[in-house]
DNA sequence: TGCCCGAGCCTAAAGACTTTAGGCAAAAGA
DNA sequence: TCTTTTGCCTAAAGTCTTTAGGCTCGGGCA
């Protein structure tokens, strides 16, 4: 029927991160799959151990891009500059893939998370606030700041959550950057 | 076979909502709660109109909980005192019932939502914002700063994102309410 | 008290997805 | 060319969702 589609396990990752962009990541189906390659469904278990194990490849990729993306746009770049920028690369990618980006906040099992990109973003958010004037313990304090607004604002903006209330996103956006800037240059020291 | 069992809307949602803090609101099955109640599928389906029905009950049911619960935590306090009551209210929320915090996130459609007790949670964050001084538009840009930071942070934390590093996430916590606190107090102005 | 009717749960059934086991044929290597 | 490997297939069982239609328990009516 199909002789040697040339099936791969990187070839149905990749289908699969761009299926999760068209109908939502927990929508992403073995099946579904498959009908894509115009193959019988067993047929990717050869592939994948399951449906779970083809979810964490397609996080594993989103993370990738999305690191690869912040290095890019952290390079050579400093301070609010760099911050921008980096916030920018989140929020972006989640728009124009928000199946992938939904991918990225899979839960992985501590030892996949541990070999995952994941350790490049933290390393890059501290990288970031080399630009300000952060010693130790605080500087974890505000990776972890950083990290939240930037999950926490891009996930509520894509479900919607902003869409009613008036000044559009764009405004709030650059001015929670302004204030984040604001806020690392003159972060509060400890009681 | 269990004649009578006395199914209604209201108990398969608040068993529904036990039951994801269980087994996590994804794997929220009407099958396991018709097992529960040790009843047929087809039952349920005279008292929800499907899965996404049942879901979306769990998720409002969950919404007005926590809306309570914040209202609770708010009364009587002010400024730093309520910005760290209310965030606590989401994280305690979140730990206690990982499956109905969950829930709360759930896509609704635009009219539920409007009609939802996510309308008194921001209007709660805006309370709030009372004893900080900001006027219109930056009022706003704070109210999605503050569900941002509380909802991402919350989301990365249950998600086990923090659990890798280094200091633990109390004092993290901590630092970043004094942080929010300060910042509100003196919130950049517009350029 | 007895009857009746509707609400409440059931059986049946079809459709979709997941996953495993075992088979056949095409591609790759000797 | 022959053989081995590998890739996709058939078959089958289990789970969940959802709809259609039936039986009966329980409360209201006479």
């Amino acid at each position: 029927m199909a002789p040697r589609v040339g099936l791969t396990t990187e070839r149905l990752t990749r289908a699969g991160a761009e299926l999760a962009d068209e109908v939502g990541f927990e929508q992403v189906t073995v099946s579904e799959l498959a009908r894509r390659f115009d193959v019988k469904v067993a047929s990717l278990y050869s592939h994948v151990k399951n449906s779970h194990d083809l979810k964490t490849r397609i996080a594993l990729l989103a993370l990738e891009e999305l690191a690869d993306r912040a290095a890019d746009a952290l390079a050579g770049r400093a301070g609010k500059d760099a911050l921008v920028a980096l916030a920018n690369v989140y929020r972006d990618y989640a728009r124009e893939h928000p199946g992938r980006y939904a991918a990225a906040q899979f839960r992985l099992d501590p030892e996949t998370a541990a070999a995952s990109a994941g350790v490049r973003h933290a390393r890059m958010t501290r990288a970031l606030l080399r630009g300000y004037d952060l010693d130790e313990p605080d500087q974890t304090h505000a990776v972890r700041l950083l990290g939240s607004v930037f999950h926490g604002y891009v996930s509520i903006e894509m479900g919607g959550g902003f869409s009613h209330s008036a000044p559009d996103t764009e405004e709030t956006w650059s001015r929670v950057l302004d204030a984040l800037d604001a806020l690392l240059r003159t972060w509060p020291p400890a009681p």
